[in-house]
This record gives C-alpha cells, sequence and structure tokens, in this order.
DNA sequence: GTCTATATTTGGATAGAC
DNA sequence: GTCTATCCAAATATAGAC
C-alpha cells in the first residue's frame, strides 16, 4: 500500500518527464516504466492504460495549479508582484513548464485526450488574470486603456512564447 | 515530369497540413499518402522517407519566409505596419501557423529532426526584427528604454502565445 | 510513377503465473 | 505488484512487378 502509493507517485513524475520530452504522442510506455526499473507491464497495473497515465499527470498538475492560485492570491502585495512571484516559480520548475509548452500545442488537436483541458485550462488562468486586472485598474495601478480580457490574453501569450524561445534555444 | 511535380507539390501540401493536425510524429504516411489518393508506396517514390517529406515541407516553408522578408522590407511604410501586415498575412494562411505552432514546440526535443531548423529560424527572425527595430529608435519612433533583443523576443513570443491560444479555442 | 506484397519494428494492451 | 508470454494494430521501409 505505501509501496504501491510510492510507485504511483514515481510513475508519474516519469510520465511527466516523458511527456514533457517527447510530447504523449511521441512518449513510450516502455520509456517510462525502464524510467523506474519495471516493465510495461508493471506500469500497467497502475494505470490501465496511456491514457489513464495521461489524466493522473494532469491531475497532478491541476491540484498544484490550484495551490500556486491560493498563494499568489493569499500575497497581498499586489498584482505586478504576484506576476514575478509566478515567473520565478515556473522558473524552479523547468521540466513543468516545458510539459505544458509541448502538451498544449499537441493538444491543439481537436481529437488529442488532452484538448479539452487544456481549452478549459487557458479559459480558467485568462479569467482569473482578467479579475486581477480589473482590481488594478478600479485602484487607479493600471491604464483601463486596454481591455482586462485583451490584456489577460497577451501576458499569457508573452509567457508562452517566451518560454517555447527559450526551450528551444536555452 | 509535370505531373511529377504536380504530384511533389501536393504531397507537400497534403503532408504540411497532416503535420499542422497531429505533428510530425503523430502523422503517417498513409494520412498523407491517401489526401492525394495514392499509397504510402508511391508518396516514398518522391520522399524515400517520412524526414526527406519534412525537409521537403520546411524548404518550401522557408523559400516562403525569404519571399515574405523581401516584401515586407520593400515596403518603406514603417515598422510598425510591417508587423501588421505580417499579422494580416498570417491571418489568411490558418494552416501554415497552425504547423509552425505545433512543429515548433514538438522540436524542442533535441532529438526531434526538426530541432536545428526551428531554433535556427527563430535566431534569424528575432535578428531581422532587432534591426528594424534600431532603426526605430535611431528615427526617435520608438523609445529606447527597451534593448531591441529584448522587444524582438517579446514581439515574437506574443505572436506565437496568441496563435496558440486562438488555435485550442478558435 | 504507382502498385502489391512483404519485412521489420514499435507500441499498446491482455492473460495468467508467481 | 510485477513478471513472462502473447497478441494485435499501426507505421516505416524495401523489393519487385506492371
Amino acid at each position: 500500500m505505501t509501496a504501491t502509493r510510492g510507485q504511483r507517485e514515481r510513475l508519474l513524475r516519469a510520465a511527466t518527464d516523458a511527456f514533457a520530452a517527447q510530447g504523449f504522442r511521441g512518449a513510450s510506455l516502455d520509456a517510462v516504466a525502464e524510467a523506474v526499473g519495471i516493465t510495461r507491464q508493471g506500469l500497467l497495473h497502475y494505470f490501465p492504460s496511456k491514457i489513464h497515465l495521461l489524466v493522473g499527470v494532469l491531475e497532478l498538475r491541476h491540484e498544484d495549479d490550484m495551490k500556486l492560485v491560493m498563494s499568489l492570491v493569499d500575497r497581498e502585495d499586489g498584482f505586478t508582484d504576484a506576476l514575478l512571484a509566478l515567473a520565478r516559480h515556473n522558473a524552479q520548475r523547468p521540466g513543468i513548464v516545458r510539459l505544458f509548452t509541448v502538451l498544449a500545442a499537441e493538444s491543439v488537436d481537436a481529437e488529442h485526450p488532452a484538448h479539452e483541458w487544456f481549452r478549459d485550462r487557458y479559459r480558467r488562468v485568462r479569467a482569473d488574470l482578467v479579475l486581477g486586472i480589473q482590481e488594478e485598474q478600479r485602484a487607479g495601478r493600471l491604464s483601463d486603456a486596454i481591455a482586462p480580457a485583451s490584456l489577460a490574453a497577451l501576458l499569457v501569450a508573452v509567457m508562452d512564447g517566451l518560454q517555447l524561445q527559450h526551450l528551444l534555444d536555452p
């Protein structure tokens, strides 16, 4: 049971690395299993299919997202500082950043198993940003020349785009 | 010979669509061949391997890139207008935009056959932008508070990032 | 130039033993 | 819980006929 939970987490970490490196389609169950020292069939005991494994990885990311949002909201030191804290947070997790960059682009395909997940994630992130932007604008700390929704999309775009360039040419 | 050249081009267009939809790894030679009404073996007469096909697609893109740069340089109506013209140009080629978005992220993997190609392409694009930005700054039409290299990376990031969001949630 | 046939590999998944 | 054995499907690639 304890060993079981440990293996599950090790497998999820290995799967995160594999998907981050080669995408969902490019990564193989063999590679993930080998990374934790068991065979493909051993892995399939924990996750009965490759999609189950992907769901496991995404659920873990969702939990972390929620924790992160909470911690940023709790800071109370302003919107800009929260954004900087987020950037610093990401800089310490290159594997996660890469996972998001690679899987988000791969899941542009409507048939991709993570398509809806990423579409919804972006909607959520932008909506959260809009709230922060509106607050800044009401407080007069940010020009209201730009629509909150546009600025939110722009901020997300800058982060994604810079991360991609950095991954291609570190 | 004429028929030959025609088939080659049709195959490259079909491959562009397939790679744009599912990436290099996700797309199959069968799908590309079927899209032009021949079998996989017929395709392999023109492109002896999948990588040859990818190279063909990228070479076509490189030619178009060069033409585009020339046309933008020739405009002489300012840097901002050239950027807007580029955005309009891209908006009319959703398949190409998608190809770049999907393949760029997939090729983050150093083992990916297009890795060097995309790394070099980004370097080239940023370098071209730097030249335009420096000219604007010298002419006093743009603040020199930001370093040209940083602004160039930022502009590329915004375009890539917005395109990704649009592809995921049109 | 395109086909049929085939070789080869790889990857996902199941069955059953221990 | 993990293994061996096996199966099946998909995909790249080659050989050779027409």
